[in-house]
DNA sequence: TATGAATGAGTGTTCATTCAT
DNA sequence: TATGAATGAACACTCATTCAT
């Protein structure tokens, strides 16, 4: 069912749009205006700047997804773990094909501020956890946690983008594989 | 040993530099000058334009990847294969930080001209003969060439933002488990 | 009595005036704009680029010379529709000190747009359609009409300038001469 | 027989030719240093700087039509002295198709200096003198010398720009006419 | 509340001018 | 003497932001 969005969220999801097809510096003001059916001075009413915008988008998408991962998380098994990790990120992306704008953003990007990268901090951080407990459990390779996680996330957000440009059907029989691919890739063989 | 750089050279690596910390759109012709210790004036007396320097700068990049990665690669094992283009990424960031900028650089990008997109398609096209060899030979996973290559390269990338940040130190242990993790991702157990 | 104009008027009225006194490329958009009193940027919500500004103006006052040239003019003797013409352009000039720009720009300028090309033939034409009536009728000197009207709007525009300097004052008593000498060019004596 | 010119000339007429096709603002020192087959900084070996270059080459077309013009001028009847004058024109063009560049140069161009200016006054002064004996003569019509030479050489002037486009092809017969035509516009009936 | 006309700082780019060769 | 690489001020133009309506 879709429901007639309020103008903040149409603004939000216009320029999150925008943002990822063309960056934040070449999506301008105008064009989310007009991709969210307002005027340009309306986005002013609910976002100070730019930047703000961008950082609330971005601080959403971080906030959200940490949100879905954390549920339930850390009683269960490594390997189901991983296997939860992983279809958070195919469930993400399913709810909004841009959803995951914040890992194509690089975290020094001269638009974000503070609070955006110690949210994704914390994102990593509690990944963190869960790879450091794989490592002592001796089922995850004793690799950093950010080596590991830069692995399933690199090759999980080069595979997304396949799929939004049109290259690569996903269907549930891929994204098995695939969740088997980024799990061979960090397990201790 | 550090040798003096013509004006052209110290364009390009000004603007490579920026063009990776900042992305094309919020590196200005201003501050590549700055950066390169020329006027900006100058930077017209080497190229056309911004979006010239970009597509110049792409696709020297992506040539020199190719030219290395193709030496010798046909007639070896496809394990040896899949060593070679790995300490071939390897090689290529160690020649200059910012060299991996091509595989930060989405396809579609606007900045991009045919001839750049054709250059990586040549590539691409190179790495999937290589992948469809393994596939055939039943050592690498059944899954398209281009998701395989999104994976390890995706992995890779990422990996390699950490170690520009300052996140991760590199050497050759790590080198070494690494290239086993992505090689892990795609193999067929 | 004067009149509050609106922005698009104040723009088109202070770079006529600018593009006559100093030519349209040492005419600048920062200029315009300050005799405007408007931003540089307002410039850019009314017209496309500083070309398809001096094309409107350009086309503007040819469309606006062609309309009340036209007026009744097939019809009448020659002497007398000779007048007519002649007191159009006196007419014209009243109305804006600039209105002749068209006249001063030559049919060759880089900036003039096709359009503006051919609404400037077809005032000739029109022109010539008369011309060609006097020397049929035997009261105008058989030379090709583009030669007998560059005699007279080279004359006029010469003269006008002279005006537009302040070197000359105008009244009725001159006119009515000057439109005789104008007149005597061409007629077949 | 064409000499080999040297860099001096070769500079004045390279500019010339632009100034003429495209005006002042629009002919660019790289553009005039490229016809004349010099290199850029050349032109400031024997000019000062663009605005001297536009000077000299204004006054050294006054001069030299000034020069033509005042030769045995002053003590022959006013009808051949109109003759002269007008053949005058007509040699000057003969020199150079571009040496009329100070005719169509407005008056109060912004890159004439003074002396540009007074010279021309000179000659403005000279066939004044010459106009006010025709009406003392009671040959000429009474009106202010500026306006009478304005009607001769705005006709001259948009006739020989129609040569110049290649719209009009001249020859004896039409200048024969073409003069009668300027003096018929002045002369008293 | 919502707009979009208006702005001017800042962009990419050009070009008159300088100067080392 | 002659050059053209180098420069930076100034150009045409864009766009984040403001504000009267």
């Amino acid at each position: 069912m879709t429901t007639a969005l309020n103008k903040y969220d149409m603004i939000l999801k216009a320029s999150l749009s925008l943002f990822t097809e063309r960056g934040f510096d070449a999506a301008t003001i105008p064009m989310i205006a007009k991709r969210a059916d307002v005027g340009a001075g309306t986005i002013y009413r609910y976002f100070d700047s730019k930047e703000t915008l961008v950082n609330v988008l971005y601080q959403e998408s971080v906030q959200r997804f940490t949100k879905k991962v954390r549920k339930d998380f850390s009683s269960i098994p490594v390997r189901e773990g991983f296997e939860h990790i992983f279809y958070c990120l195919i469930d993400f992306t399913k709810e909004s094909e841009y959803a995951l704008f914040f890992l194509e953003t690089k975290k020094n990007s001269h638009y974000l501020n503070q609070t955006s990268r110690q949210l994704l901090d914390q994102l990593l951080h509690m990944l963190d956890d869960f790879f450091k407990r794989g490592k002592s459990e001796g089922v995850i390779r004793s690799l950093p946690s950010n080596v590991l996680i830069a692995i399933v996330l690199g090759a999980f957000l080069n595979i997304y983008q396949l799929v939004q440009a049109g290259d690569v059907e996903i269907n549930a029989e891929l994204i098995t594989e695939l969740e088997q691919c980024c799990w061979d890739a960090i397990k201790l063989h």
